[in-house]
DNA sequence: TTGTAGGCGTTATCAA
DNA sequence: TTGATAACGCCTACAA
């Protein structure tokens, strides 16, 4: 046996053919005669010949593969659109690259030129939390390279957002929690730099507004929503008279706050309700579960890498569009304070 | 602007000088003039170059690409680990592809195929649960193809497997409710096919013998152990008489019945103290507490990625090994009977 | 239906 | 120190 992988050539010359043929054969041409298709392929078969996709990539100036960049891939949400981004790739025939920017720019921007130099065919990108200006992003937009922007919007001409509605889910939440009673209702807020939780800001407010309910700069406390930070928002919770209700832009936090007021003898939903965002595995399991809001993540992965394909497809590429798939609020025990009897 | 990114070449004309002194320069080759390699850094920057990887891999034959198989990115447990090797490639300048197999055979297998006519430089898997002849993996690694196992072993020669002692952690587990007083312990284990869950098993027998406790076969219950056929589970367990202990080979499956089982009205640990594996996220959250092992998800990672690296150097590739990382059992309080006071 | 020839962008070898 | 040339493996006009 020789040493290197076989090729074309090696295919061609123990048949006594030329590599051209062999190559036409392998993609199914319909310019070889079906006889010398069947040697071909069975040869190709004994000798564990597999297309070197590099050489292929090369010539065609396709790789059919595309990029992914997450914050990070152990978070449930991100791992879920990802599995949606897999299952639409790989039905167009499209490998996934993935990598994690570990909420830096520095590590975006090694990410994002990788894969630019890989060649992978386009990226689909949710952005770092350090990610506040946007040139390195246009800059390869500009190149003609296509970008889509999912769950954490890209404000700039040309870009392609998928997002939930941000607005209306915390909206609704905020809303629903009025339903149940809650008249004094403090925001856990996240970054107001980032788009995303500003949006989340919003519709609390919003929906105060709608209510009647007086908007109290105080009772909206920011953090980067870490389980810690949720349990020192319960404690300047705690030194607010009257607070009997929490929408939280994460669950994270929610339930880092919960945990502390639980064990100070705080009963909820009834002494204070609870409201989340991001429907992770956990908040289903803590007690009392948590009421949340489903963000869409598989369809997300799905709608985006089927807008990526649109934009790789049809090159035309400047053109801007936003995709807001509907968030679902989930409601469980830590905001049901009516009797259900 | 020319339309297609600019090459070596557009750099090389512009400054009239070869396009191998500039492939030179760019790859800081001691064989170029420190004034030419600047000028040539200085052009490239301005036109905006970015070396063609898919060019240079196939120049080089190499990729400088590793492929990750998991049979699902979003268990907690297989995103930790594709952390650890995702951190562990890119220190080493590698890039991480990863594909699920969602458990099958069928994709595990295309996953190979893509992965090797992309010439990644070697795989790391974990197989998936159908996996239980190993020939199409073999056929590979007669090729020379560096393949490393990862927590799901393959016991084939001249693979090399990273993995933690499953039959310890299980030994452990089930001594640690021996030592809170249970005397009768079921054991929720997975399918007997799979090497992993065997050793489980294993360990909780062993653990069993040590104590002259006696080994009764309607105790071991076999599932898939998804959170359902931990319920299952937990109802064939009551018609048992004085079960005093469950040690399940997952969090979920032990999830699944302690939630059933609180539903009943049955305390946990007084009535039956419970162990799982794996160390979930919600195995922390839930009341009570999951004792559980943690299976060293990121160093596994890390451990795989760096044999890899080592096979992919070394070229010997025949060497079996066998990495074994030491779990680490995690007590809370589904298993604390005794007063701590 | 098959063969010929050239090139994708880079790097490696050799010569100058 | 630089340049010329060939080659990596594949694909695709074009010609036969």
């Amino acid at each position: 046996m020789k040493k290197g992988k076989p090729t074309i050539h090696d295919i061609a010359r123990s048949l006594e053919i030329d590599s051209s043929t062999v190559s036409r054969a392998l993609s199914d041409s319909a310019r070889v005669s079906k006889k010398t298709k069947v040697r071909i392929v069975e040869k190709a078969k004994e000798l564990g010949y597999q297309r070197n996709m590099i050489a292929s990539n090369l010539r065609t100036n396709k790789s059919n593969t595309i990029g992914v960049i997450v914050p990070r891939i152990s978070r449930q949400f991100f791992s879920r659109v990802i599995s949606g981004i897999e299952e639409t790739a790989y039905k167009g025939g499209y490998d996934v690259v993935i990598g994690q920017s570990l909420d830096t720019i520095e590590r975006e921007k090694n990410l994002l030129q990788t894969f630019y130099s890989s060649r992978v065919d386009g990226v689909l990108i949710s952005i770092s939390m350090e990610t506040t200006s946007f040139e390195h992003l246009e800059a390869y937009k500009n190149h003609g390279f296509p970008i889509i922007f999912f769950d954490r919007p890209c404000n700039v001409a040309g870009c392609t957002n998928v997002l939930i509605d941000d607005f209306k889910a915390s909206f609704d939440s905020t809303e629903h929690l009025i339903n149940e009673g809650c008249k004094d209702i403090v925001h856990f807020s996240g970054p107001q730099n980032l788009e995303l939780y500003r949006q989340r800001a919003k519709g609390y407010m919003e929906a105060l507004k709608k209510y009647g309910i007086e908007i109290r700069d105080h009772y909206i406390f920011e953090s980067n929503l870490m389980q810690e930070d949720g349990e020192a928002s319960a404690k300047k919770l705690l030194k607010l008279a009257n607070v009997d209700g929490v929408f939280s832009a994460n669950d994270v936090a929610a339930i880092g706050a919960m945990k502390y007021l639980k064990s100070k003898g705080i009963r909820i939903p009834d002494d204070i309700a609870f409201a989340g965002f991001s429907n992770e595995l956990i908040s289903e399991v803590i007690e009392p579960s948590l009421t949340t809001v489903n963000q869409r993540d598989v369809e997300m992965g799905i709608a985006a890498t089927s807008l990526l394909f649109e934009q790789i497809k049809n090159k035309s590429g400047k053109i801007q569009q936003k995709e807001m798939l509907d968030p679902e609020l989930i409601i469980r025990n830590s905001s049901k304070r009516k009797s259900t009897i």
